[in-house]
DNA sequence: GTCAGTCGTGTAAACGATTCCACGACTCAC
DNA sequence: GTGAGTCGTGGAATCGTTTACACGACTGAC
């Protein structure tokens, strides 16, 4: 593969010429620059980034690490984020940690290798020495969506409170008393908090949360069912469920239909996370929906403003319920969506909160 | 950040020895390595991951270039490959095209610009000239799900001609006769070869696939939307659409719904790969499934060997059929899958053929 | 005609690793 | 005791860039 030194052979310059061609440096002949250009042409040259990163300490690329591809709530927040990086000039490198701190902190460790310029995290657990020293020795870092408390890294997230809120007046609304929470791992931010919320939620209209109604999970479909079999075993089972993600509340249906029994029918189900599935699924999930994409967004934004020397800024934005049939209500049709269903202004995230509103400084 | 002389240094040796205990060279001695590697401790020292593979040519990098992270299909894709590659010293960076070749262009040469050792590609269309001037100039490229005619590079795919035949078999003995398809792009060789398998099943049954029941689509929800719509305002609409891929079908029951419609009294419905929510949509969806994660998996093995001199081999595995109730069958149960519904074998891949069978060379 | 300033260019030193080569200190066979 | 071989080590070149610095050729003011 040719290098800047071949450019430089071809065109009768030296390398330093080549160089300032490249990068647009201004005190360079308009003859050099041709007699470099053509060169670069004849010979298909393309700069090594790797030479380039080792002299310049800069690679602009950003690690993304997620709790989980497989969910499309990240999936989609990966695509944002991906987006806003690609406009901004860096490049992405995302690492998978499917829940797993080993993994997370394997991805973390091999992304530092290689020099990326920040990082954005959606930690899967409490904090790892290593993230935590990453966060501390100054690696230029944003939590997106779950965080870690006790470090100085800005939080770009979305506050479920009012949804859940919301949420629970619903559930109220359509005569449902005995209330359950599939939650997410103690151990993240979002696991906590959706519980937490859910029980202010509930003391507000004077519901109890037995301890026989938190049932543990760990974002994942397989705990969803188990935890819904748990609760259908009980002598009194919960009349509403709502489910702390997206795959927990897919294998608590699993569980639901593979004893024969219906939602909303038998049990209601909810979920934390909309996704452009839930339109369609038997019946129609009601669900909480974060704005996805501004998050996505707002993390990079936040992210390079750091790497560049600019004040990073929090951001929270609020989330909202979406109300569909799985929690009883006999819906005339899809609620607040009125020309096209979700999933396909999902994609272009025209039914998100304006990025301009709903910021607040941390 | 601490770097090699800074460990030189504070152990007392050259550099050089420092670089043969990170890379276990065998002759260095005992009191040199514990030396070396206290210092590494007390500095918290990682190697330059960057300055490591300018001196090494190689990044134990892999680039992965998919047509559309937000299909499921290619996340769990994307996941397997990773993993595969993890198992193998390697990391991935995943470009996500979204069916656009400038993206896709934009991705393959960030990565070639960052020296990865090796491409996987899927090809969003039929290859532009730095695709192709890419496969010709020797980069280690291995073609997966899609693939470019013409080109000397390994492909790993997965077969659906029999699955396709089964399905249209499934739709006849339903007793559906006008059948109708949403095709994926004719730049892409599964947007053509499920047409032809799709046209050739009716063939062998005698039955007509005339050109206004073929919709083109581009493998995106709005597509499958737009041709659906189409296709029940014909005057004589067909009595089965078959989607070519999981996005196109939802759209289309979008279509349908809209209409006020059913799947799958009023229209009948089935795609092409098989997802999780296919079993809890409404009504559940025939699908035809692909070994997703054994074919990232081969992909990887294949484009591994491929980089570390061994010959490549190419791989096609066949597809089967999932019939569920969106085609009319008064479905007793998930078929095929007793157990557990597929969402939690998916994550596990254990529904998927062994990995030692179904090989073919090419 | 001299001198200061500008402009375009090239030389060479980094960046942080790996690795070839040379070398000194041994061991061991003769 | 000598010579050959082994072993551990360090010096220095190298990978492909960027960039500080020096320098020669101009220009233009005096």
């Amino acid at each position: 593969m040719a290098s800047i030194k071949d450019v430089a052979a071809e065109a009768g310059v030296s390398v330093a010429t080549v160089s300032r061609v490249l990068n647009d440096h201004p005190s360079v002949s308009a003859d050099a620059r041709t007699r470099v250009l053509a060169a670069v042409e004849a010979l298909g040259y393309r700069p090594n980034a790797v030479a380039r990163s080792l002299r310049t300490d800069q690679t602009r690329t950003l690690g993304l690490v997620i709790s989980d591809v497989l969910n499309p709530y990240f999936t989609h927040l990966a695509r944002s984020v991906e987006e806003q990086a690609r406009a901004l000039g860096y490049s992405v490198i995302i690492g998978n940690a499917d829940e797993r701190p080993d993994l997370q902190d394997h991805h973390v460790r091999t992304l530092l290798d290689r020099r990326i310029d920040g990082l954005l995290v959606s930690p899967t657990d409490g904090g790892s020495p290593l993230m935590l020293d990453a966060a501390r020795s100054g690696t230029p870092m944003v939590f997106v969506d779950r965080w870690i408390a006790g470090v100085d890294v800005p939080v770009v997230r979305s506050d479920g409170r009012t949804a859940v809120h919301d949420l629970v007046a619903h559930l109220h609304g359509l005569g449902h008393r005995r209330l359950a929470i599939i939650a997410g791992p103690a151990a993240t931010t979002t696991g906590r908090e959706r519980v937490e919320a859910f029980r202010q939620a509930l003391a507000a209209y004077g519901l109890p949360l037995p301890d026989s109604h938190i049932g543990q999970g760990d974002f994942q479909a397989e705990s969803g069912r188990r935890v819904m079999e748990r609760f259908l075993d009980l002598a009194e089972p919960p009349e509403a469920v709502f489910a702390a993600d997206n795959l927990m509340a897919l294998g608590a249906l699993d569980a639901v239909r593979v004893r024969g029994l219906r939602v909303p029918d038998d049990i209601a189900l909810a979920a934390f996370d909309d996704i452009p599935w839930f339109v369609h699924t038997d019946p129609p999930i009601t669900a909480i929906a974060q704005p996805t994409g501004e998050l996505g967004r707002a993390a990079v934004r936040a992210l390079v403003d750091r790497i560049e020397g600019r004040p990073p800024e929090s951001v929270t934005l609020p989330a909202r319920l979406v109300a569909r049939r799985s929690c009883g209500e006999p819906a005339s049709a899809e609620p607040r969506v009125l020309q096209k269903p979700p999933v396909l202004q999902e994609a272009t995230a025209s039914a998100e909160p304006s990025p301009a509103t709903n910021r607040s400084q941390s």
